[in-house]
DNA sequence: GCATGATCATTT
DNA sequence: AAATGATCATGC
């Protein structure tokens, strides 16, 4: 009854291979290849799909604060789309930093980091599609373009500014072009510390940084449209 | 609490 | 309908 577990990939070249092999099937059927079931829903299981994938493709299951496939430098990010294939939800990319960051560049952030090297799996991720029925897509692997990175540098100035100025708690997820901040916490009782808008320590909610969905839309429908 | 994996569900 | 703000599970 225990996981089929897989050893990671050693080169891009098979983690690309592995990831066109599951390509087609249903969440059932790479299910039961792993030894695994699948929930009737996700309400209670949100991460249960992206745990899925790691285990086909063989990233290390679990919390580790490195890539997912770190000797090829590639991070692993599923992202749940409709039939036209524009996904459904925005993408959490890392935590915001809300203390400390004096002297904290784009060039070396968390989030840049993450970002350098990612392999979409678009997933099936409609709700009226039984969870055990909904297929994987076409992998993309895929790296900023000098725009994009840009885009993505202006937003995150602009938000990483308010924190360092202790503004943090008058970010809404509606600022940013591409990258918002919105809360990513257990519940309303999970404090972290922060700046506030004297220059004292507060506690607020953890946030995180996404992707809105009008980054990620284009770059899949660049490859998929 | 923080980092991993995200989607849910209420509001707009 | 879509986006924002809130939340769920798991392992230290």
């Amino acid at each position: 009854m225990s996981i089929a577990y897989l050893a990671p990939p050693e080169s891009e070249a098979e983690l690309m291979r592995r990831a066109q092999q599951i390509a087609g099937k249903t969440f059932a059927e790479v299910a039961s290849e792993r030894q695994i079931k699948a929930p009737a829903n996700l309400q209670r299981n949100k991460g249960w799909v992206g745990n899925l994938i790691e285990l086909a493709l063989g990233a290390q299951a679990g919390s580790k604060a490195e890539q997912d496939f770190a000797p090829l430098g590639i991070e692993l990010k599923t992202i749940p789309i409709n039939a036209q294939g524009q996904p459904l939800e925005t993408t959490f990319v890392c935590v915001a930093p809300l203390t400390g960051n004096i002297g904290v560049t784009w060039q070396y952030s968390h989030v840049r980091q993450k970002l350098a090297k990612v392999l979409w799996i678009p997933v099936e991720g409609e709700r009226h599609i039984p969870l055990a029925e909904r297929r994987i897509g076409a992998p993309l692997l895929w790296q900023p373009s000098e725009e994009e990175d840009q885009q993505l540098q202006a937003d995150w100035e602009e938000l990483m500014e308010m924190i360092a100025l202790g503004r943090v708690e008058a970010i809404t997820a509606r600022q940013g072009e591409y990258l918002q901040i919105r809360p990513k916490a257990a519940n309303n009782r999970a404090l972290t510390e922060a700046i506030g808008p004297s220059g004292e320590r507060i506690l607020t909610l953890p946030r995180g940084f996404y992707l809105k969905k009008r980054f990620t839309a284009p770059l899949l429908a660049q490859h998929f449209g």
